[in-house]
DNA sequence: TTGTAAGCGTTATCAA
DNA sequence: TTGATAACGCTTACAA
């Protein structure tokens, strides 16, 4: 790999002057243009490209953050990946190398965040599930000069900058859109408080009673958003006599299930009933019915979320915010 | 962020007698015992961290590797995220910083692999869909000194080392399995020529006829493996009349496509057909009927594909590798 | 207009 | 048993 020094060598000037030249740094004062395009060409040729290493030492800088992953989600869905996918692409942009840690216990988290000190990255980013026990851990590291963005849904301190989603708009839109269909007994499975919320604004808002034998009581947790619980909810609803001709599912496993178990009934999809889920999966597209669902743009908040992190590293001031959840629209609702 | 000079000057000894200390290279000769604990008190104190950068600029490395990722899966599948899990272990271990690269399509995949000139980093892994247009411009780089690994099934090319799959295994396992099981005429869905092999020797190695009625004709390919392809597929069967208890499906999706057919048909499972997927995705846990699978070992291999790379990035040889999947039984087939 | 020198944090070599 | 020095690649203040 060509160094500064291989230039000025082969260029026989200085490498104090190769790097003004390289790095546009001139000044007011200039140098003699031949040796300017004779430093450039000789760049050029070697190949010149330069080392991260040495300027990240230099400017005290590690040009590396950290990102601290929980993995979450209802299974299936792609929340990880397209997190880290968003990440990458704007560490990309930045030159910033990441360091991928992927926690799953709380010991493990700690242990985690106390190898940061290392100087080896200038900040973190935390994603999925958090660990609200983490937070003065966290806020010591910030105070160490560590700088500290999180994505998760609702920040976890007011300290620690936050990219995130307006829940409750998940369930908001979906029923909306399921009125707007035509649908009169919507049901939900009360899975996220926020997301419930949701779902009864926008029935009050379209002036319409909320039935709660409608809301159909489920695990708050990792647990509620599993299929096969919210089968069981339908089951019992169905079997209790309740009329249902639309369901606003709190996760596309959820929405699946329901979808299987009606059609297995003989309960024409969307004829009968019109479904949407939450999460925008994958298998959306390939199941039995196409899936209408609602897209929480996780690739565009782990992008903005590792922007946030560079700005603070370059020590601008930043602010949380909040994304709005977007509704994508197929077959099983139209 | 302490250094190593910091604590020199504390403890009154000079900077290379700490870099000794701390790094336990005192050598045959040894320092004064009060002067080791001092030493190595203080760096406690201090909260010392040895500075990546500084060891990579004086080691004439990155430290830093990139991982190049064209997300692949039956789709719910979780192959990326394990697959990132296992890197991100290993390269934690080494130390090692990674640049994530997410690609998509080929320009994209040539573009990236451009950026790698600039020996941002030392070496790199690939994984995911492969793009065998790639390998003209990946011996390239190998040619200046990067490192490369794979961890396709099966080795890209033979001068890029490879953590891969016997693909072969993985539809033997589960078709022997099927056959233990008392199966007598089981189905698959031809959607990979290795797989479709491995199905065929299970039953060659049991004395069983091959009956080409039961294996299903499929896209190859991705669309190969979606649930609405394979739900075509045994439809016709079924509805032409051939006999199954048994379907070896290739692919987890296929798979649980196939119990939802088959149960809104009123077919058992696995009372009057034995299922089984591959992928072990999180969702063979809560499908209709918990499905046996297939596991990949995604993130081991991802692990494996690290510690590999870090060896070459060493000096020292490797040499590819072929893991062996493994059968994860569950209700389905039982 | 160009060059010298110091320094970022670390380690290895050699000297004391 | 301990320390001085050079080197990794780069930038910047200052000197020539």
């Amino acid at each position: 790999m060509a160094s500064l020094k291989d230039i000025a060598d082969e260029v026989g000037v200085s490498v104090s002057l190769v790097s003004k030249v390289i790095n546009d740094k001139l000044g007011t004062t200039g140098a003699r243009k031949e040796l300017i395009e004779a430093i450039k060409a000789k760049a050029e040729e070697l190949g010149y490209k330069r080392n991260f290493n040495s300027i990240a030492l230099l400017a005290k800088r590690q040009g590396a953050i950290s990102v601290f992953l929980h993995r979450i989600g209802s299974k299936g869905a792609t929340i990880t990946e397209d997190t880290l996918e968003g990440m990458a692409e704007s560490a990309h942009k930045h030159n910033l190398r990441m360091m991928l840690n992927f926690v799953t216990e709380y010991d493990d988290y700690i242990q985690r965040l106390q190898d940061l000190h290392t100087g080896m990255v200038d900040g973190v980013v935390l994603s999925g599930v958090y660990h609200i026990e983490a937070v003065p851990e966290l806020l010591k590291l910030q105070k160490e000069g560590l700088k500290l963005v999180s994505t998760f849904s609702n920040p976890i301190h007011e300290k620690i900058p936050n990219v995130g989603l307006i829940e409750e708009n998940t369930t908001y839109l979906s029923t909306k859109h399921l009125i707007e269909q035509g649908c009169e007994s919507i049901a939900t499975f009360d899975t996220m408080p926020q997301r419930t919320n949701g779902y009864r604004r926008a029935l009050e808002e379209a002036g319409r009673p909320v039935n709660e034998r409608l809301i159909f009581g489920m695990p708050h947790g990792q647990e509620g958003f599993y299929g096969s619980t919210a089968r069981g909810a339908l089951i019992g609803a169905l079997e209790s006599g309740v009329e249902i001709d639309g369901i606003c599912a709190q996760s596309d496993t959820q929405a699946v299930y329901a979808i299987n178990e009606l059609l297995s009934r003989g309960v024409s999809i969307p004829g009968d009933v019109k479904i949407t889920g939450i999460d925008n999966s994958p298998f959306c597209e390939t199941c039995s019915v196409p899936l209408t669902s609602i897209d929480q743009k996780f690739a565009q908040r782990g992008r903005l979320a590792v922007d946030m992190l560079e700005k603070l590293m370059e020590g601008e001031p930043v602010e949380s915010l909040k994304l709005a959840p977007e509704l994508v629209v197929r077959k099983s609702s139209i």
